[in-house]
This record gives C-alpha cells, structure tokens and sequence, in this order.
DNA sequence: TCATATTAATTGACTGACCAGTTAATTTTG
DNA sequence: CAAAATTAACTGGTCAGTCAATTAATATGA
C-alpha cells in the first residue's frame, strides 16, 4: 500500500494513529505503551508512527490538543436559564457528565491524569475544563439569587466550587478507584443524589 | 559498612530504601523511576536494593503497605460524638485533611493513582481509606437525626457520599490540577467551605 | 490505452541507549 | 574468622528512534 493523499480506502492515518495511542495510552500509560503496542492497534507498523510524529511525547501532545472535549463544552449554555435551580443544575450538571464519563473522554483522562501526577505540565487543559462549568454555574447561580430564586446569603463561587468538586470526587470514584457504592447509580441518580443534599441551602424559605 | 542487624549508626536500611523509593515514585511515577534514582536518592548503590528485595514490584508493594495512613485513620473517632453537626463534622474533616494532605500520604496517593489508572490492581488500599470515614459520618449522622438535630429526611449514607466526595474533589484539584482557586485556602477554610453549602440541608428549622 | 516516471506511504531491519536484575568479589562488623 | 552487608562490573532484553529499500497510486507521454 503507498500513495492515498485524499483518496478512499482507510480513513487518515494521522487520525487513526492518534485513536489507537489513545486507547493504549488510557490502557497502559504513556511510559509503559510502546510503540508496538500503538502500532499493532493501529495494525500498521512501528517505524511509522516517526513518518507522521516526530517523537512519542509529540504523538501524545497531539492525542491530547485533539481529542479534548473542549469544543463539546462549549454547547453547554443551551440550558434554559430561566428554570428553576432544581431543574436547571440537573440539567447541566448531567450534561457535563455525560460528556466526561463517555469513553473518549475518560480514555483522555487517564491518560492526561497519570502526566499530571509526575512533573509533566500538560499545556493547559484540565485548567479549561472546570473554569468553564464554574462560569456557568456561577452565572446562573447570580441571576437566580437576583431574582430572589436563591438565597441571599448564598456566595455563587462557593456553592459552584463546592457543586464541581463533588461531581469531580464521584467521578474520580467511579472510574479511577471503582467505588462499588458511588458506581451503581446511574448519571441521572448521581446528580439528584448531589442536588438533594445541596439544595436546600440554596432555595429560600424551608 | 556492613551488618548493623539492629545495631546503632544509620537506621534500618530497609526503611530508608522504602522511604527513598516513595519520594522517587511520587514524583517520577513508579515505571519512570530507576533504581539508579532510588538508590541516589537512599545514598546508596543500585544491587543493593536486591539484597532487600526480590524485585521492582515488591519494592513497590513494600512502599504501600508499610507507608500507608491506614492507621492514622484508626485514630480518627475521638472527635466529640455529642458535639453538634456544625462541630463535629468540622472537626473529623480537618483531621481527615491534614492527614491526607501530609507530604508523606500525598506522595503515597502520587504513587499509588498512577498504578490505579493502569490495569495494575492495588491489594485493598484505597478501598478502605475512604469507607472508614463514611462509616464514621454515617453512624454520626444517624445518631443525631435519632437526637432531633438533623432533619428527619436526610439519609446519613447518602450525605457522607457526597460530603466525601466534594473533599476528594478538592483534594485532587489541589494537589493534581494545582488549581488555585482552591489552592488559596486553608484546611479550615476548606472545611467551613464544604460545611456552609451542605449543612443549611441538614440543620432542622431554618 | 498502455508503458513508464514520479513520489508519498510503508516496511523491516538495525542501532545505541538504558534498565532490571545477577553475581563474584570486597568490606564491615561482631 | 565467619556471617552479613555492600559494591562494581556485567548481562540479556527491551525500547525509542533511524534509514535504506520497497510498494503502489497517480501523472505523464506517446
């Protein structure tokens, strides 16, 4: 097989490349993956993946800029801002998580995750990802304290940090340390599960 | 230098293998450390190692179970149990997190997540750390919903989940994603942050 | 419409470095 | 001295990365 610029047969190779270093990277980290590994996945052979990276950190560089979620977070709004906390948080709130709990995502996770732990700084995407759930929270939160929907007393940036770490925590649960007790709920039950002991310090009156 | 069975100069070689290893594998991550880096970092030579232990792996296992705050946390119940929720919760938690975010149990975590995320199974750690402080959140909780001094409707399991859950998130944003919006807290302020949110849905009345 | 030239894509064999683990020799200590 | 502790040199294997050779899609020309 030689020459395909455009043309049919398989798909882009740079692409195909980058799916199966995802895959294996979430499965074995970066340092333990080989390129044999990558490449038997990719069922191609190892002296190519050079042909279109230059090395293996630029292979994962590349796995990470262009399998993040990024671009999916940023249809997060269309919630409706008008409904009430109740409806509103448990709509976004199980957006983001499926979002983040779909394969993909948690494959990148993984793989970011264990780079994250030792040294590596990882450019600057784990500090997109909350920031952009935070704002919206945060935004939403406001408005509703504004028209008296929320508690005065409530502090938007708080109740938003304090929401996001305990979506993070479970997430963390589930999939890294596979907590029986937090995995046999369902997206939907996790976040009523959150909510349920969060909202009433957040609505009015009692 | 040689058999110093029990005896005086240097503690036991054992230990100060075992201590070495840990601070490497935090910040290498275990399949990147040598044992060229350990035995730098114990101030010995590499073959020494062997003498101690059979191979890499049982260093690894030797590092986890012997460094592992399983037993710091046996100490965790002297808390008050008559105490209100407001106290007692804020209590049990900063102790929990100053022992969790101690160098010697962060650099455990560093070592042991990065194992987690990769196929390899941990004996029974992580799944005992976490159910050991619920238990003692539930059985609290319990006892005082009996007492009247929080609501009837809160189901003590639920809420130690979540109450765990958001002090996990908060622990990896600060010591994985170093984000510092979190960062800038303290214990306490950590804890009175969580309490604030969660504790209007527990307290009686209003 | 067929041969041939061109070039991108792909292979597989190779290399130099490094690393986990071994061992024989050496030092220390009791 | 004898046992325990420690070293230094070594080994076999593995892996990231290189490269010359090969393949095949396409373009060119007659």
């Amino acid at each position: 097989m030689a020459r395909r610029p455009k043309a049919e047969g398989s798909e882009d190779r740079r692409e195909q490349i980058i799916d199966a270093a995802l895959r294996v990277f979430a499965r074995k980290g970066f340092a333990r993956a080989t390129n044999k590994d990558i490449a038997r996945e990719a069922g191609i052979t190892p002296g190519l993946i050079y042909y279109y990276f230059a090395d293996k950190e630029a292979l994962l560089q590349a796995v990470i800029e262009s399998r993040s979620p990024l671009r999916l977070f940023e249809h997060l709004e269309p919630a409706q801002w008008d409904a009430p906390p109740s409806e509103f948080l448990h709509a976004i709130l199980c957006q983001a998580l499926n979002i983040i709990e779909s394969e993909q995502v948690i494959s990148l996770i993984r793989t970011v995750l264990s780079e994250l732990l030792h040294g590596e700084e990882i450019p600057l995407l784990p500090k997109l990802f909350l920031p952009r759930i935070i704002a919206v929270l945060q935004r939403y939160l406001r408005l509703q304290r504004e028209r008296g929907m929320v508690r005065a007393e409530v502090d938007p940036e708080e109740v938003a940090q304090v929401l996001l770490s305990a979506m993070m925590g479970l997430v963390m649960r589930r999939q890294v340390l596979r907590d029986t007790s937090v995995l046999r709920y369902s997206h939907e039950e996790l976040v009523s599960l959150v909510l349920k002991t969060l909202l009433p310090g957040l609505l009015p009156a009692s």
